[in-house]
DNA sequence: GCCAACGTTGGC
DNA sequence: GCCAACGTTGGC
């Protein structure tokens, strides 16, 4: 069982709109960083945990929690011309980019936001990249310590 | 393989 | 809207 956090921007796609989706289920398309990719294709294994965090938006933090409910397969919407995350590059017959689908599991019961998490980047979430200064990566690992403490602030 | 230019992310 | 940080691209 691994531990994730995964970001998107609320105007664009957040906790509400997997809430309203068909079996609370969506694929999480759009990731074109290759740390990312790996990590998704690599390492996301059924059932892992994600937190799912709210970006580029007035209060920064966590919202809710989800579930991987189907590990990686090839990212179509790079295929579609028409799509915003095109990528003329992936070719389908050797994808570049890959996603999965997330299963909506709960809101937290209070957003915890970043700027409450912050204080504890020299403690208890020493090493969690969201803490860490110029962080861009969409999605990242969580230790368990790390999510268990987080949980633990609700 | 280097690295400057460029584009994107995302907090503020 | 600003801008720091970072990843990617492409010329050489």
């Amino acid at each position: 069982m691994n531990y994730w956090l995964m970001k998107s921007e609320p105007e664009v796609f957040g906790i509400d709109h997997l809430l309203n989706m068909p079996q609370r289920t969506e694929h999480w398309d759009g990731v074109r960083n290759y740390q990312a990719r790996n990590m998704m294709r690599d390492q996301m294994r059924l059932n892992d945990r994600v937190f799912f965090y709210h970006s580029n938006c007035a209060e920064p933090g966590i919202v809710g929690l989800m579930r991987v409910s189907r590990e990686a397969y090839p990212d179509f919407t790079a295929f579609d011309p028409n799509s915003n995350y095109h990528d003329p590059k992936s070719d389908p017959d050797q994808p570049r980019w890959y996603m999965v689908d997330v299963t909506y599991e709960r809101h937290l019961k209070r957003n915890i936001s970043l700027r409450e998490l912050k204080p504890y980047a020299d403690g208890p979430l020493a090493g969690c990249p969201l803490l860490r200064k110029g962080n861009r990566l969409s999605i990242m690992p969580m230790s368990p310590e790390q999510w268990d403490f987080i949980l633990g602030l609700e």
